[in-house]
RNA sequence: GCCGAAUUAGUAUAAUGGCAGAACGAAUCCAUGGUAAGGAUUAAAUGCAAGUUCGAUUCUUGCAUUCGGCACCA
């Protein structure tokens, strides 16, 4: 999909056409006032207060229409430059541009772009003239709040993407439309993945069958990998005592996200949100000497969180969740190694699943912000100077962002863009120095003296449930051999004379722990070929009297329309060699 | 949570202020030997609650859920 942004010529276009909108919303509602109307990656939107009046979908035709009729009109586009005085008097109705202006330096020279009848304060550049905004359409239209504040006024927006041809929007929105078919609620629909009910709850889907084949190789592949890392796996309790994450500061700083508590025998509980403190009380299960560390204490942890219920999205943001969970304990001086022996997992693990369209954030503490993060300006210029030198010497790229640490810490996120939808978090991997005080963690030095670790957070799957959905939208559906629920479709060609030998495959494939479905209905051929299609089934079999008298195999490969036949030996061996490939 | 829209068999859908209609799937029966749908029959639906109305799946309101955004994401 293009990013409209990155492009210069068509971010160009986008943004005139931007101006076109308000354009032609200021025809058709003159008491509108404007806000910013910024390109986007998939073109542009424009934020507006048009008082009581809602936008409606007839509205959007209506102001479609205006914005065609405009640039039929053809005016130029001119720039002109003022001082900030002559800004502050020719925007004087209108509140929301007064307060950008305000926001400039006195000496600015600001420039206005006007069309026509039109106005609008703006940097610029545009294209020469609205008749060259001919090939656009008004995408969808929701509410925003004014800078992006919930406590802010509710404006209203409108996006639109604009294309220099008729062919490239075409193009462009026969995409969008076909992204939907990749959207992960569909496929896991369609391909009996997950499920969710009224009646569970909402935002708590529920795997079925296929789904949590998935969601176990998950588990044993990253596990696997831990193992061999030097972690060691634990269970503990999705519920506990209120007073463990009053202790951690989760509870100050997030009950609200919590699901609320629950009296029992005169203690208080919640679903826990998240694994930290049972982990840390792991640790302080025994003394520790600095030659035990790093300890690395992982877990597939289940955790509850009360997700605004607009946030909820399949099984990509749900109230329940498996977290692919670690905490690291460490000394400061095993911060570093630690640090990119994380950051190796995490490549390693993308290798593994292709993942390449991805990109670091090192996400920082908004000092400003006295409520959201621990108060500690010591403890935090320590872990946030310590954690970008270990990403400088490790010698990844990243981009920073402030605001964005944990409230106990800066963190590295790995983000993806996926195939539909907004950028998130993947993978992470966060600098604690705060929580191991809290719960006054120790271990014994070389010294002799006792110390307080450091401790690393990590995900690399994330979730289990988010990394599901992402590689669902990445594969289309068509998962790799290792991961798809069932492996190999066998079809004897007659069930009167081939249902034996077609058993003796199955139960030789099944033997080799290769995942079958064995189809001996009632049905013709080309029938059950065509459902193992549309499951989109890895490998087809096809057994008849052919393969009886040679003691061999058919198989089509999904996608591919040529039948080959080799010996069941042979395919077993290419089979399990595709699994352990991963590809 | 906020702004907006939507909700019809298991699934994806059509239509309607007066008996809700095809499709896929399911069940039953028949047929069935080779790479993308064999045939017949049957069962199966208007999210929940209120209001308007002689009559509401259709109009109105509330609730629930879903979807598109916004905000949030330890």
């Amino acid at each position: 999909m293009i990013n409209i942004k990155e492009d210069e010529k068509l971010s160009v276009l986008n943004h005139s056409c931007a101006h076109l909108l308000a354009q032609a919303v200021k025809h058709l509602y003159p008491d509108a006032k404007f806000w910013v109307g910024p390109v986007i990656e998939d073109g542009f939107y424009y934020d507006m207060d048009l008082g009581d009046k809602k936008i409606t979908e007839e509205d959007i035709t209506a102001i479609e229409k205006e914005m065609k009729k405009i640039a039929k009109d053809g005016k130029k586009i001119v720039r002109h430059e003022i001082s900030k005085k002559e800004a502050l008097d020719m925007f004087k109705d209108d509140p929301y541009k007064i307060d950008l202006i305000n926001d400039m330096p006195d000496n600015e020279v600001i420039s206005c772009y006007t069309q026509g009848d039109f106005t609008d304060l703006c940097r610029g550049p545009h294209v020469e003239s609205v008749k060259l905004l001919k090939y656009f359409k008004l995408t969808k239209f929701s509410g925003a709040y004014y800078k992006g504040d919930s406590n802010n006024k509710m404006l209203q927006r409108i996006y639109g993407i604009c294309f220099p041809t008729r062919e490239e929007l075409d193009e462009h929105l026969e995409e969008l439309e076909s992204a939907k078919e990749r959207d992960h609620r569909k496929l896991g629909k369609d391909l009996e993945i997950f499920m969710s009910d009224d009646l569970v709850g909402r935002g708590l889907p529920m795997f079925l069958p296929n789904g949590y084949i998935i969601w176990q190789e998950l588990e044993n592949y990253i596990k696997n990998k831990e193992k061999k890392l030097g972690y060691q796996h634990v269970m503990t309790p999705c519920v506990g005592n209120v007073d463990l994450y009053k202790t951690s500061g989760h509870w100050d700083h997030y009950k609200e996200n919590m699901f609320p508590k629950m009296e029992v025998d005169g203690e208080e509980f919640v679903l826990r949100p998240m694994n930290c403190p049972h982990h840390m009380m792991i640790f302080k299960n025994k003394l520790h000497s600095y030659k035990d560390l790093p300890v690395r204490i992982a877990e597939i942890a289940h955790d509850f969180r009360y997700e605004a219920s607009g946030a909820l999205k399949g099984i990509e943001r749900a109230r329940h969740f498996c977290q692919n969970d670690a905490h690291i304990f460490v000394t400061p001086e095993q911060i570093k190694d630690e640090f990119k022996s994380v950051v190796d997992l995490i490549f390693d693990v993308y290798k593994d699943f292709n993942i390449t369209n991805y990109h670091c954030v090192l996400s920082l503490r908004d000092p400003a912000d006295k409520t959201k993060y621990y108060q500690d300006d010591e403890m935090w210029n320590k872990a946030e100077d310590n954690l970008r030198q270990v990403l400088n010497d490790i010698g990844i790229s990243y981009t920073e962002e402030i605001g964005e640490a944990a409230f106990y810490g800066p963190k590295l996120d790995v983000n993806v863009k996926p195939a539909v939808g907004n950028e998130y978090t993947l993978s992470t991997c966060q600098l604690d120095f705060c929580l191991p005080a809290k719960f006054d963690l120790k271990y014994i030095d070389k010294d002799g003296v006792a110390k307080t670790p450091v401790v690393l957070h990590r995900a690399i799957l994330g979730s289990i449930d988010r990394f599901m959905a992402y590689l669902l939208e990445e594969t289309k559906g068509v998962l790799p051999l290792w991961l798809s629920p069932v492996q190999v479709n066998i079809i004897p060609v007659n069930n009167e004379y081939h249902l034996d030998y077609a058993k003796k495959v199955n139960n030789l494939l099944l033997d080799n722990n290769i995942r079958t479905n064995f189809d001996d209905r009632d049905e013709k051929v080309g029938y059950k070929l065509r459902e193992g299609v549309m499951k989109k089934i890895p490998y087809t079999l096809v057994l008849g009297d052919n393969e009886i008298s040679n003691n061999t195999i058919t198989y089509r490969k999904y996608g591919t329309e040529n039948k080959i036949t080799i010996s069941l030996d042979e395919f077993i061996k290419l089979v399990n060699t595709e699994i352990r490939s991963k590809k």
